[in-house]
DNA sequence: CTAATTT
């Protein structure tokens, strides 16, 4: 029966969409907490991709993608996130859950390509990010052979002044983006139907990137769309992002803790610098690891250890932003063709970047804020790099004196998790626990 | 120099 609706050119008019989630669509899950300015009006949700009318040439995309049906986040956002006249939403979702995907499908579902300018755009706290955001684009927009898409990023394109550009999508970084769209004018900023801000939060938080994302935002039209994605929102971000968008929907996760039930935690307690290096040393010596990541707090940390962990025989990559953005690109895809099974990084890698090899996480230093407190939602993101998709996954904590150990101890209480003490000379200890994982 | 962002 879906497969005779879908090749109907009309079903991408959306008042049959419309129609249709109303007929065939189920109550929302119920680990997700919905948030509505009417919370009588109904709320739906969809457990296949087909439910949702998408166009024939979208769905062939994210069949060839390999989906199959919706994950957890996009049953409940998918049908609002179509929805006619287009609603705006913050959403909160674990890991390595399909946000990406939901908004990506939002993008494309909502494009012109008989218009020649840009009505979609996305912006990411980094280059790695982007990059892998228009990987995703590329291959759902397989099928639609009249997008283009075009990346806004430092050392990317260069476009002169007043000079238009024709792609469709514009996905980058906050600064280029805000200088194509007021400095240079290639683009305008009122024709943008839908508006994403990936990893929202830390894009509209204080410390953030938020003047450059909120000038961006500030220039849309009234009636864009604009969608907020993340796994973590403290509550003051939360906060200012319900009073900057308009009359959001908001989809969080009822519990937290629950990204962390497939991530073992361990910390190894060290009394210097060289004793974490050595700790390091051995477990790196002692057991093959999958792929894994190890961040560090500083760029200089991060090149210091690289160092070390090279002159001691491992392959190792380094990246940070002290790298040019051709290494960072070239660095980045050795790491997903597991040439090199280590990346040493900083917080650059510590949100979003999805290796699916990636087992272990080690957080040679633990993530603290500017005030060098326990910094949880990056902790949160860091160790979300691995255990994606519901895999199993460990998580590895340096911890060196008794601040960082008073700082380990607060992200342990916030989580309501145990993390294991693990003894550094005893490597048996971490073999069985890679079997198990 | 916390990290990131600032073609």
């Amino acid at each position: 029966m879906h497969h005779v609706l879908i090749s109907d050119p009309d079903l991408a008019d959306n008042s049959l969409l419309n129609k249709m989630l109303r007929s065939e669509l189920v109550n929302c899950t119920s680990d997700l907490e919905v948030l509505r300015k009417d919370p009588n009006s109904p709320l739906y949700s969809v457990k296949s991709f087909e439910a949702l009318s998408l166009k024939p040439e979208i769905l062939k995309g994210v069949y060839g993608m390999g989906f199959n049906a919706p994950s957890k986040i996009q049953e409940t956002a998918l049908p609002s996130l179509l929805a006619e006249p287009p609603q705006n939403m913050i959403a909160q979702s674990q890991s390595g859950t399909g946000k990406t995907a939901a908004f990506v499908l939002t993008m494309l579902s909502r494009v012109d390509t008989s218009l020649n300018y840009p009505q979609c755009l996305c912006l990411a706290p980094t280059y790695e990010l982007a990059l892998q955001i228009g990987h995703v684009v590329e291959q759902m927009s397989k099928y639609m052979t009249s997008l283009r898409m075009v990346y806004a990023v430092r050392g990317g394109m260069r476009v002169t002044r007043g000079q238009l550009i024709d792609p469709h999508i514009v996905i980058g970084t906050p600064g280029t983006v805000l200088d194509w769209s007021t400095k240079f004018k290639v683009f305008d900023l009122k024709k943008i139907r839908v508006f994403v801000l990936d990893e929202a939060d830390v894009m509209i938080a204080t410390q953030g990137h938020q003047d450059q994302s909120i000038r961006v935002q500030r220039g849309l039209s009234k009636d864009c769309q604009m969608l907020l994605f993340s796994a973590t929102y403290d509550s003051q971000v939360m906060k200012f992002a319900q009073a900057v968008v308009p009359d959001p929907i908001v989809i969080r996760l009822r519990r937290e803790e629950e990204s962390l039930k497939n991530i073992k935690q361990f910390f190894i307690r060290c009394s210097s610098l060289q004793e974490k290096f050595h700790a390091l040393s051995n477990i790196y010596g002692a057991i093959s690891i999958g792929q894994s990541m190890i961040f560090c707090h500083t760029r200089k940390a991060a090149s210091w250890l690289a160092e070390q962990m090279t002159r001691q025989g491992h392959a190792v990559g380094m990246l940070s932003g002290e790298l040019a953005v051709e290494q960072r690109a070239a660095v980045i895809e050795r790491f997903r063709s597991a040439k090199e099974k280590v990346l040493i990084t900083t917080n650059v890698s510590a949100r979003g970047i999805d290796v699916e090899q990636v087992t272990v996480v080690v957080n040679f230093d633990l993530p603290v804020n500017m005030k060098g407190e326990a910094d949880c939602e990056t902790y949160l993101h860091r160790i979300g790099r691995t255990g994606r998709f519901g895999k199993r996954g460990l998580a590895i904590n340096m911890v060196d004196g008794s601040r960082s150990m008073a700082i380990m101890q607060v992200i342990e209480r916030h989580f309501e998790r145990t993390i294991q003490k693990l003894d550094p000379d005893d490597i048996d200890q971490v073999e069985a626990l890679e079997e198990d994982s």
